[in-house]
DNA sequence: GACACCAGCAT
DNA sequence: CCCGTGCTGGTGTCA
């Protein structure tokens, strides 16, 4: 809009003056900042006593104008609801220029007034200042917001802390302009062959099931299903949704199901269901498969690459740095944090659903470098747990990680009581690592005692953990006073209320806490591991830079291989991260020329 | 069309 | 009542 030079955005003194009402908001209150609330049209409201009618104006018109042209079929260029990102969608923001356009060109002015100005409306005046009035208020609401917070954060945090706080966000904005101008690389054709293969066998599956169950529908949307399994085939519910209380058909429930019908012979609903299952997995696939399509693009916008190739295609997820209310990242358009792992099929299935899946395309394997590129993940080993036992203070695990024990056998040994020599059996260490993950996820004396199915397991461990314990209570007390708890960087982070912690369920609200100190902690070390390798890369290595993050993991990408010197100095940048913050962090190393899936790991 | 719910994917 | 944080897309209901 003319408002900002962008020529130069990669350079230093750019950024050095770029603040961000986001960032402040966050560090104001990390609830805000969650998907839903960020935008200045709930910010205003809340916090200021605007109405923000000024947008909501502006869309409108903008929507009017769309329709204008629609009606008309002029020819302009207008976002359509199919190729328009979803964020884009809403209310047409990609077509702000559209108003002062028709007003400036459009050839019968008459017909363009009589359209806007029609049921005694007064559109026509609006579409010359819509905009301007629009962005005028938007900066007006951004300034008079971040100063409220800013004296809230430096009043309550104090201004040593909040000033740390601020400038991690602040040296990250250039990162994450980088990462998402320049893109992820795709494999343009594999994209296209493994959308084939799923719509191969989704009509194979499909047609199989509508065979066996004599039903020809389009699809097996999930009441159907309901009525052929419970009513039909007569088969009992396992588990009912949370909020309608009807029968859950998620897979792993399907799964349950089948046995049942092993048990009673129902050979006709026990194939429909594998073929189900199957097909259920390749319509997945087929839709992650079609975002990456849909919002994939040539290469265009990456000016800073020296010899950058027009034929290769690029996806550019949005990336917010407070997208969450713990300071992890979040990723759309598409999301590049949830692209599925090649394990994911084919554990835990029946050797017939296993078998239909054997052809199924792996995601993963869509990313990767462009052709002469390499791209080589850089992940922590066990992340969250390590901040566990940091965050704890508790010696054993501690020690457990120094000594170089796989977490989950550590836990199993301590658990049933092994002597060091004895391996833990494979249920041994299920039931171990269900007890860690549910620490870190902030799971209930009742919930851990359900998932491992050993009654008093929890109270065991309060006692094999006694730092453990004094730092659930710790944090419990924190959330009673304050709701409010702590990073091991000290970043503030707000515990959800919606669950009162005064009427019974403290104890639910301190594992949130725990979760929460947890993945916050994770976020910080990630944050500042991403500004510091960037750093690096545009220092010491041309032409290198972040591809992706994912929480725990950073990919980055070479013009040639990277040096072993290189790696092990990223990698010490990595752990350094983790060290500031009081958490000893070892990162592993993968090296790939071809795609995400295959991976050679380096051994330095 | 907006919204809630459900499902499925990741770390 | 509840093991967390996210994003996306489909279905079904309501206005």
């Amino acid at each position: 809009m003319g408002v900002l030079d962008w020529e130069e955005p990669s350079h230093h003194d750019f950024w050095e003056n770029i603040y961000d009402l986001g960032s402040i908001n966050h560090l104001f209150d990390s609830r805000d900042s969650g998907v839903r609330q960020s935008s200045l049209k709930c910010l205003a409201p809340k916090y200021l006593d605007g109405d923000y009618e000024s947008q909501e104006v502006m869309e409108k018109l903008i929507n009017r104008c769309r329709n204008f042209c629609r009606l008309r079929n002029a020819h302009w260029k207008i976002g359509d609801k199919k190729t328009v990102p979803q964020a884009l969608k809403e209310f047409g923001k990609g077509d702000m220029w559209l108003p002062a356009a028709l007003l400036k060109q459009y050839p019968d002015q008459n017909e363009l007034r009589l359209y806007m100005n029609k049921e005694g409306k007064h559109d026509y005046e609006l579409l010359g200042t819509v905009c301007d009035t629009y962005l005028r208020d938007d900066c007006v609401y951004t300034y008079r917001l971040a100063e409220g917070f800013l004296k809230e954060i430096l009043e309550e945090q104090g201004p040593e802390e909040a000033e740390q706080h601020l400038e991690m966000n602040h040296a990250l904005h250039p990162v994450i302009w980088k990462m998402e101008t320049q893109g992820v690389h795709v494999h343009h054709d594999h994209l296209e062959s493994s959308i084939a293969t799923c719509e191969h066998w989704i009509k194979k599956t499909h047609a199989r099931c509508v065979d066996l169950t004599g039903k020809d529908v389009q699809k097996f949307t999930a009441s159907i299903l309901r009525k052929y399994l419970f009513d039909e085939c007569g088969l009992e519910p396992i588990t009912f949704t949370a909020k309608a209380k009807l029968p859950q058909v998620d897979s792993d429930r399907l799964l349950l199901l089948k046995e049942q019908c092993e048990e009673r012979d129902l050979t006709e609903a026990n194939e429909f269901l594998s073929n189900l299952l199957a097909n259920t997995k390749y319509t997945t696939k087929k839709q992650y498969l079609e975002g990456y399509h849909r919002v994939q693009q040539i290469g265009n916008k990456v000016p800073y690459e020296a010899d950058f190739d027009p034929h290769q295609w690029y996806l550019f997820p949005s990336l917010k740095s407070t997208g969450t209310g713990t300071t992890r990242f979040s990723s759309s358009n598409p999301n590049s944090q949830n692209i599925e792992k090649a394990s994911n099929p084919f554990e835990d299935d029946f050797d017939d659903v296993k078998e239909m899946l054997e052809q199924s395309p792996k995601l993963r394997s869509i990313f990767g470098p462009a052709k002469g590129d390499w791209w080589f993940p850089m992940d922590y080993k066990q992340l969250q747990l390590r901040i566990f036992a940091a965050l704890t203070q508790e010696d054993s695990l501690i020690q457990s990680f120094r000594d170089g024990w796989d977490f989950h056998n550590f836990m199993a040994h301590a658990i049933f009581d092994l002597p060091e020599n004895q391996k833990a059996t494979s249920a041994q260490r299920r039931v171990a690592k269900a007890v860690n993950f549910g620490f870190i996820f902030g799971a209930s004396e009742k919930k851990i005692d359900e998932t491992t199915k050993k009654p008093g397991l929890y109270q065991e461990l309060m006692i094999m953990f006694p730092n453990a314990k004094d730092f659930l209570d710790e944090t419990k007390e924190q959330i009673r006073e304050t709701g409010i708890v702590y990073t091991m960087g000290g970043y503030p982070l707000k515990i959800p209320m919606r669950m009162s912690p005064w009427d019974g369920r403290l104890n639910y609200a301190a594992h949130m806490g725990v979760c929460y100190r947890v993945q916050g902690t994770e976020g910080e070390i990630v944050k500042k591991a991403m500004v510091n390798t960037d750093q690096y890369c545009t220092t010491f290595m041309e032409d290198s830079r972040i591809v992706m993050q994912i929480h725990d993991e950073i990919v980055f990408k070479t013009p040639e291989r990277p040096s072993k010197s290189h790696i092990r100095n990223l990698r010490s940048i990595m752990e350094n991260a983790g060290t500031h913050f009081g958490v000893e962090t070892p990162v592993d190393v993968e090296l790939c020329q071809h795609s995400l899936d295959r991976k050679v790991t380096v051994i330095l």
